[in-house]
RNA sequence: CGGGGUGUAGCGCAGCCCGGUUAGCGCAUCUGCUUUGGGAGCAGAGGGUCGCAGGUUCGAAUCCUGCCACCCCGACCA
């Protein structure tokens, strides 16, 4: 490669850049923050899906599918989301182009719509004026459904997969009879997001709660996963929202209750983006590239076969083809790469830098010892293994570098989460070491607002499980009772 | 939107300050031969609106003006 990889010490920013790129997952698009998902990318991307959308299946769930244009007035419809979302809009205002003869294409004039549309930064507002024609009866609920799509967020500024215009990610809305009934629907979900971070992408996440200020626009609640990336700032993952009777009220959606009453309807909405890619990368690869967990890489194994001549050629690929096909039987997704054009070692890096977690290499040497070569990504060790009960080995190899990818994560993140109890110490180890800080609040947006301006480090939520045996303390600010800490950290 | 940086072949860069023939280099690409257990070697070949638009000049990649894009740092956010 004649432009290496970055690395992580000389510039964490270039270096993730140079890992999208070298893996091939993403490029920029012509369009200002907006991204082109190469298929290495989006193969991750539909791996999650597959894996989410059958959670969200088991749990009830049903997929639909809600138009990405939505009437202007629904936006204004609900107060604190509009406050949210208004200034980040696309807006269509004009349905055709003309040729002009001197200024060439333009907009035609003549085609302004009656009402503008709101390109959807979420879905809320056309869910809602949905629900409150499904829904009359407390025998309508609950309505459980998600919806895989896209959405624009007109950012100011943009990182592949971290944060674009436009991107993709799944929204689930419900509808429920009680509150205890929603806020049970939020937790789950919130839940299922947790489940998926560390058991598919080997992500360690806080759950949590979100202060006000962090809150999802129009929510009463707003519950998060958040992870700890290798630069020790903060990423949240995923969101879980209980939204109250906030968008019921807005679209006026009643149901008549057992004891024949008019109700607002309990809402609740939940979704991950393909900001998770993003997570992924910058929670397990290194400077040598991708690194992937086994669960949603989308080659698992490759096997790369090596030979002198065509009498080997023939003996090696007659094996490699025998290997390949019981591991596929085996239900794991291997490859064997047999284009002539590369040679070996060009292709084991290729594979190192696209983060595939375990490499075969077979040779005529392996042919003669009953043996095979095999390289896992994640320590980057390999070894002769036999042949025989090689499918087992692999499994097992696959289920240690997913395990050991989460152990790992997990400590790094411990490494970088640190209980202080002054506001010295507080900077210092912001400062110093990064990554979560815990620390007594006194639940005002005052000392928040105050330590944000000072040391950009917000709350990135008020955990939901409880960190010390002895909760009491006091704030490292303003010195009042404080009910528990919380995390802060500086995040993307 | 403010501050800083960058824009020259697919990628990475030199040339610009100090204007002057056919705009170079490495990698990649194509052809041929030899190769193949960690990014092969040799020989040959192709590929450029020098980000865009104006201007200055006999002459602009180079100087001037405006614009655009990307990256980094802030304000806003999944």
């Amino acid at each position: 490669m004649a432009d290496a990889i970055t690395s992580r010490e000389t510039d964490y920013s270039q270096w993730y850049q140079d890992v999208i790129r070298h893996a091939k997952l993403a490029e920029h698009s012509p369009v200002r923050g907006c991204m082109i998902i190469r298929p290495n990318g989006y193969a991750i991307w539909e791996n999650m899906q597959a894996a989410l959308d059958k959670m969200f299946k088991d749990t009830g769930h049903q997929n639909a599918y809600f138009p990405i244009f939505i009437p202007q007035s629904f936006l204004a419809r609900e107060a604190a989301h509009v406050d949210g979302f208004a200034k980040e809009c696309a807006v269509v205002t004009h349905s055709r182009l003309i040729v002009d003869d001197e200024k060439g294409l333009i907009v035609d004039p003549d085609s302004r719509l009656e009402e503008n549309l709101i390109v959807r930064p979420t879905s809320e507002t056309i869910v809602w004026d949905t629900y409150s024609r499904w829904i009359q009866s407390w025998r309508d609920l609950p309505i459980l459904i998600n919806s895989w799509n896209n959405v624009v967020r007109w950012e100011m500024r943009t990182r592949l997969f971290l944060r674009t215009m436009e991107f993709l990610w799944q929204e689930g809305h419900t509808a429920h009879a009680t509150r205890e009934e929603a806020m049970e629907e939020t937790l789950q979900m919130l839940d299922i997001y947790a489940t998926f971070a560390e058991e598919f992408m080997a992500v360690p996440v806080i759950k949590g709660v979100k202060t006000a200020s962090e809150r999802f626009a129009g929510a009463v609640e707003t519950y998060c996963i958040e992870a700890m990336m290798q630069d020790g700032k903060s990423l949240q993952a995923g969101t879980s929202h209980f939204l109250g009777q906030n968008f019921a009220k807005a679209f006026n959606c009643q149901f008549q209750n057992k004891n024949n009453e008019q109700e607002y309807v309990w809402a609740t909405s939940w979704g991950v983006s393909t900001r998770l890619i993003g997570a992924l990368i910058m929670v397990h690869s290194d400077d040598q590239g991708l690194v992937l967990p086994p669960r949603l890489a989308p080659t698992q194994v490759v096997l790369v076969p090596i030979y002198r001549n065509d009498e080997d050629r023939d003996r090696v690929l007659t094996e490699a083809r025998q290997i390949v096909g019981d591991l596929l039987e085996a239900g794991i997704r291997a490859h064997l790469d047999a284009r002539e054009a590369y040679r070996p070692g060009w292709k084991f890096n290729e594979y190192e830098v696209q983060g595939v977690p375990i490499r075969l290499a077979l040779g005529p040497r392996d042919l003669k010892n009953g043996t095979i070569e095999l390289a896992r990504r994640d320590t980057r060790e390999k070894e002769g293994v036999p042949r025989d009960g090689l499918t087992k080995r692999i499994e097992s190899v696959l289920f240690d570098i997913q395990q050991s990818l989460f152990e790992k994560a997990c400590a790094f993140r411990d490494s970088k989460t640190t209980s202080v109890d002054s506001y010295d110490d507080f900077k210092t180890v912001l400062e110093e070491n990064g990554g979560f800080v815990l620390a007594h609040w006194d639940g005002t947006e005052e000392t928040e607002a105050q330590i944000k301006k000072e040391t950009k480090a917000t709350i990135r939520c008020i955990p939901l499980d409880p960190i010390d045996a002895d909760d009491s303390g006091v704030d490292i600010i303003s010195g009042a009772p404080s009910a528990g800490r919380v995390y802060f950290a500086r995040s993307y």
